[in-house]
DNA sequence: GTATAGATTTAGGCGCGCTTAATTTAGAGT
DNA sequence: ACTCTAAATTAAGCGCGCCTAAATCTATAC
């Protein structure tokens, strides 16, 4: 009889794994072991040490010196992981009045601690939301996530489309408070006036709740992080 | 650098054992070392090497084959993990649809891993409740909990006399599944029938909802665990 | 006053997940 | 083909919190 066994049956860590890897792999990026470490502010050989357990629990595999990769149950706990973090953060957002911008860390402890159940009311009473306050979709409870492939990065969207914000990553709380600071959230629209070339900042005209318009200059690794719908060809 | 950093700086052990020493203090018992061990159901020697860390850290003294009392800093970290527990007892049950008897074990896993702020916002949207569903008394912030001292046990109270239901225990769900089967809640009200001698049972009539009476017999050891108040002198 | 039962502490050890230091491997460049 | 670098792994060790077994203390009974 060990300790810390919730209702996933996974340590703590071995759930930050997951979710880290699932992550990277759903970013295209094959899951190294620097990688790992990186996500999850430890050491690398942490890392090996514990996708050696997880290999062996038959929750990923391991080809040595080459990357990891999610078995099938691997994928399924890593998704039920960032199913409870977006339940978490819609909950959090919409029911206690939290920001966008704080609501990470907060999901990221609870997400460990949550029995199914509790998630599952937290979504009933949410009304079974698809998209968290990020923009990301949410996984349903048997582990099916929308695709979202019509969206592309700011740096992406032709001059003079019009264009919708979709998704941010929800990791930088400094980032998307600016972010906001600009009259941005998920399904504001604005015009691109311009993209500056060599990787420099691109303009926007955002279109405000007041019908006002504001423009705003976006560096570029933050543009290239905000996931966006064209919406037409091209303007008036 | 170390892990586990919350916002109470403790370990969820930590936190465990501070709990369970407040809560045998609060019994009026002498928190001894087999006490703590049965309440956390470790082995004693973990407790007497939890001890000494916790001493070390100036969270309680030990006077040692005698036992433990907490120091002001230990009470007040006890504390908040009582208000911990039972704002989330309180927040589960009234906007979650939770039944009194199955939140004890999801506030046991919440109360390590929420912060000071969302038990605040969730205390704010309750607006600030001073009992929990159990009737426990909520511990404000500053470390402040109402005192009881009007409560007895259902075995004490008078024959013939009217009482009211004012606390149980949350530990044991089977118990308070069986507790509401016989129409009793925390402001529940019935007049003791009588008390049979040699730990015997109590027989009472409840007035339910629907204002019909009906007989319940509870046994020596569950009528120890009701905390009533005695409402008036003889009935009629 | 002493024997003894029961509680407590010490001793020794384990698993998890982390670290740093040393070693091995893969893969790119000449 | 060989060298060199960057990434990954192995080696060794630590802290926490748990365990069992053994030793020790307290307190009660006689």
């Amino acid at each position: 009889m060990s300790a810390n066994r919730k209702s996933s049956g996974f340590s703590r860590s071995t759930e930050d794994y997951l979710k880290a890897i699932y992550e990277l792999e759903a970013e295209g990026r094959p899951a190294q072991t620097s990688a790992i470490a990186e996500a999850l502010a430890v050491a690398p050989p942490s890392v090996s040490g514990m996708v050696k357990r997880l290999s062996e629990s038959g929750l990923l595999q391991h080809a040595p010196y080459r990357g990891v990769q999610l078995t099938p149950s691997g994928k399924r706990a890593a998704l039920k992981m960032v199913r409870r973090h977006r339940i978490l953060e819609t909950y959090l957002t919409t029911k206690l009045g939290y920001d966008w911008d704080s609501v990470h860390d907060e999901a990221e402890r609870l997400e460990h601690a949550v029995s199914d159940q509790l998630i599952e009311r937290m979504a009933m009473a949410l009304g079974y939301p698809r998209f968290d306050p990020h923009g990301a979709p949410i996984p349903t409870k048997d582990g099916l996530m929308e695709e979202q492939d019509d969206l592309v990065s700011l740096t992406d969207v032709p001059v003079g489309s019009m264009a919708e914000l979709r998704m941010v990553s929800d990791r930088d709380p400094d980032l998307l408070r600016f972010v906001a600071s600009l009259g941005l959230r998920v399904g504001a629209v604005f015009e691109v006036v311009g993209h500056q070339p060599f990787k420099g900042p691109t303009t926007i005209r955002v279109v405000g709740a007041d019908a006002r318009e504001k423009d705003a200059v976006v560096g570029y690794e933050l543009a290239a992080s905000l996931s966006c719908l064209v919406l037409e060809g091209e303007v008036g």
